[in-house]
DNA sequence: ACAAAAGTGTTCGCTTTACACCCATGT
DNA sequence: ACATGGGTGTAAAGCGAACACTTTTGT
């Protein structure tokens, strides 16, 4: 069986959210053609590895992140010199992390793993870029019809930091109350007794998911579902 | 570059729909463990082939089948022993086909490529089951937020083929009236002069979906999208 | 004449939208 | 006191759902 020659690598790309900023986690290359410039986290699959757990692997391995919410997103095998090397495919999952990742990495000195702002983000090397188009596509997707807006948040959180959150990452300014009074009508939610104000103005409570009413009530046919009407572009 | 050893092979699912009813496409296996049990059509990838070619390379030499519409389902990597022979990864394909090459199929005397009802498929080969099932829940889906279901009907069609069609793959019952406003509403369709009658009862007229139509409108931020109650579940 | 499928409008209720003022805190 | 963000209700419009009879053909 040796007449293929085709390797099989898996590129992750993570999204992270902090104070209406989305990000990306991005790696510089160490060696090769594309040396210095920068790309998804990713390699290949050792051979008695699952793909899951080899996107996984390369996470912690180069950038010691672990994700919060990791999907498959898309293969990509069209372009038979995507990697200048060889024949490469690369399966590319799509993962989501808590701010909390976002923080420590930015502690790290570690330079060849950083988070880029989703809007200045570098060249990318390979076809990369055609998966950060694709990435942000299935987000702001899911967004409408799929609870994955959390996976983004701190387990408690004010209402804000989720209206913030889907205006960032569609691009659109939304109308406060209707967002609310959606979100709220779906009984996910559960809010608690704490506080919390930033700087100046009245403090928020939080609010906590709640996963596992999410499934109960999704077991019941239940669809989380949201249509938004955008108000006006956002500016940036 | 010879440290991993992992092939990688397509499969392609391709659906054709008749006289309500809802068809795969099968290949009886000539060798190895699974000799004589059915699967989907698929194969290794060439070196220098993308990965949408070879879908429809193996299509064409195992079925001698062109498919109306194909787009990626699905890449299967995480059972490390879905091949009991060696490592594999499969990218799964999913295709739909006029019901022309329904019958020229049925025509065929080879017996290795053979179509059948969605309900009453064989027991399948290595994880191909998983295939299927991941294909019907993307097809119903896509059905509600994508004219997809043309791709399944002559080009000309009455319009209670495509009514039968919604009803035979979501198996629910639709309210006529409702579907057929909701569709008409959307502008996508052309009526012909033609009728056609089938057996007794009134002559349905003949309509034509005009694809140019639905792209100029969705670049004009134009959304397909039919929700749909359904009124009671059908028998099978 | 009867059976079979095609074709067609209107009403009701719910969901979505638009919209503006008061509240609690920090400075 | 003022600036900042949090919190809330109501009315109008639009959309989805329910529903039954007439038309045209074959037998």
């Amino acid at each position: 069986m040796d007449f293929q020659n085709i390797k099989i690598a898996v590129d992750a790309i993570v999204f992270g959210y902090e104070k209406s900023e989305l990000y990306v986690l991005l790696i510089k290359q160490k060696y090769g053609v594309f040396k210095d410039s920068w790309c998804l986290p990713g390699g290949f699959v050792k051979d008695e590895e699952s793909l899951t757990i080899a996107v996984q692997r390369e996470l912690r391995e180069e950038a010691g992140v672990s994700v919060n919410y990791l999907e498959q997103l898309y293969t990509f095998g069209d372009d038979v010199q995507r990697d200048p090397r060889a024949r490469v495919i690369s399966v590319a999952y799509f993962g989501l992390v808590n701010p909390e990742t976002l923080s420590l990495q930015a502690d790290t000195d570690a330079q060849d793993a950083q988070w880029f702002p989703f809007h200045s983000l570098p060249v990318l090397a390979y076809d990369h870029a055609a998966i950060v188009q694709k990435a942000i596509e299935r987000l702001q997707a899911k967004l409408h019809y799929q609870p994955i807006g959390f996976d983004l948040l701190k387990p408690e959180f004010p209402f804000s930091d989720l209206e913030h959150l889907y205006q960032t990452i569609l691009g659109k300014k939304l109308d406060r109350r209707n967002f609310r009074k959606k979100i709220l009508s779906f009984d996910i939610l559960e809010e608690t007794d704490e506080f919390r104000s930033i700087g100046s103005g009245r403090p928020a409570r939080l609010y906590r998911f709640n996963p596992t009413k999410y499934k109960a009530l999704q077991k019941e046919g239940f669809l989380f579902e949201i249509k938004l009407k955008e108000k006006e572009k956002m500016d940036k």
